[in-house]
DNA sequence: CGCCTAATTTGACACTGTCAAGATTCAGTA
DNA sequence: TACTGAATCTTGACAGTGTCAAATTAGGCG
């Protein structure tokens, strides 16, 4: 603890600032809001001057895409996990662990989801190739595993894979939103929503 | 056009300034962007001082809300006229027309879809208990609309509504968000997805 | 006409993102 | 070891922003 540069504020530079600069990026979002967060509040937190984040990201987008950046290797490890772990399942059970951990950890990393696949993302500059293909990994590897088990026969020939996994994205994608933002009445169905979207699924890739 | 006092700007009263905030901030959303309206710019630009705004809305997120509900009854009439229309014709056509007008609603009026079912609306203390009654309108006519299919026993006696309602709603949403953020590869797919969606809820609908 | 109320304005404050110029420290070379 | 260039951080400044309070103006009604 001696050692960590991170709190110390004994030094002129800071040392880890960027890597810190990252983690209460998160935290602020988390803990209070988009709203809480602007550069200088965010600066003042971690004992440093309004303008030394500059020196690290371009301006507040670029930051933002950074932290964006760190949302989709959770992303993308945590949903690697979940079919790594579900080898001997069958299908139909799969089907319904990948629908509830992608919509868990949409609600439970909001604070990351929400920049992931925000509008301003996007549309920004700081889109920059790395990131594009790290947000596009998992549904890429989505359309590999379902042109697989269409080879093997296991899911319906007639089905389009990268149809079909835009449609599915969407369902995930729309209700996690609809959760987060608070705009389901009752949330506490999450887990029957999540059950009827797994089914339905299923369903449309055997046909 | 002479008696119209919506441009006039020798009168000290407005006299049509709410109504005239309200079009000229969705005009900005639309054609400038959601980070181009500032309630100065858009005092400015109607030609009225930058407190004025005040003495319609509350503060800035009144105004927004205000946008919202009048996107709402845009989006109500336009899918009761899309049921309406669609009378004598197939369910599993009805429904593909269905999704496509959802999506083409959102798509063509982002400026307004963004605001209804964005996450500030639903958090903040403008919700008013008309508007929440006005957003879930359609919601509510679709639930009780396959309680009257099941009752008739057209569709899925297993089936439960509201369950189905909400992911549907969900993969309409999800759709929808994804083309407006512009996070799909490929937008003029968007037919495509819509029919794919379509095809899955007919499928589950029947069972 | 005169008054009351609603609509509008000006002034002010505490914020915000971001740029430019200076100060400080670190790393490596001579 | 001393020096230098680059990286890092700071202070000062500017144009915006949302919003409040107090003053000003106008319209409608007696």
């Amino acid at each position: 603890m001696a050692t960590t540069r991170s709190t110390d504020k004994t030094t002129y530079h800071h040392g880890d600032l960027k890597a810190v600069l990252l983690d209460e990026t998160a935290r602020i979002l988390r803990d209070e809001g988009e709203s809480a967060l602007s550069l200088r509040r965010l600066a003042a937190n971690v004992g440093v001057s309004r303008t030394a984040p500059y020196h690290h990201f371009k301006d507040k987008q670029s930051l933002l895409s950074a932290v964006a950046e760190e949302g989709f290797i959770r992303f993308n490890r945590t949903m690697k996990a979940v079919l790594e772990q579900g080898r001997g399942k069958g299908g139909e059970q799969l089907m319904l662990e990948y629908v509830k951990a992608y919509v868990d950890f949409a609600v439970n990393n909001s604070e990351y989801y929400d920049l992931m696949y925000g509008s301003q993302l996007w549309r920004s500059a700081s889109l920059t190739s790395t990131l594009l293909s790290s947000a596009r990994s998992t549904l890429r590897a989505d359309v590999e595993r379902l042109q697989g088990l269409q080879a093997r026969g296991l899911i319906s020939q007639t089905l389009d894979p990268l149809r079909f996994t835009q449609v599915a994205w969407g369902l995930l994608h729309g209700i996690s939103r609809l959760l987060i933002d608070g705009i389901y009445t009752d949330p506490a169905s999450a887990t029957s929503i999540c059950e009827t979207a797994a089914e339905m699924l299923w369903q449309k890739l055997r046909e």
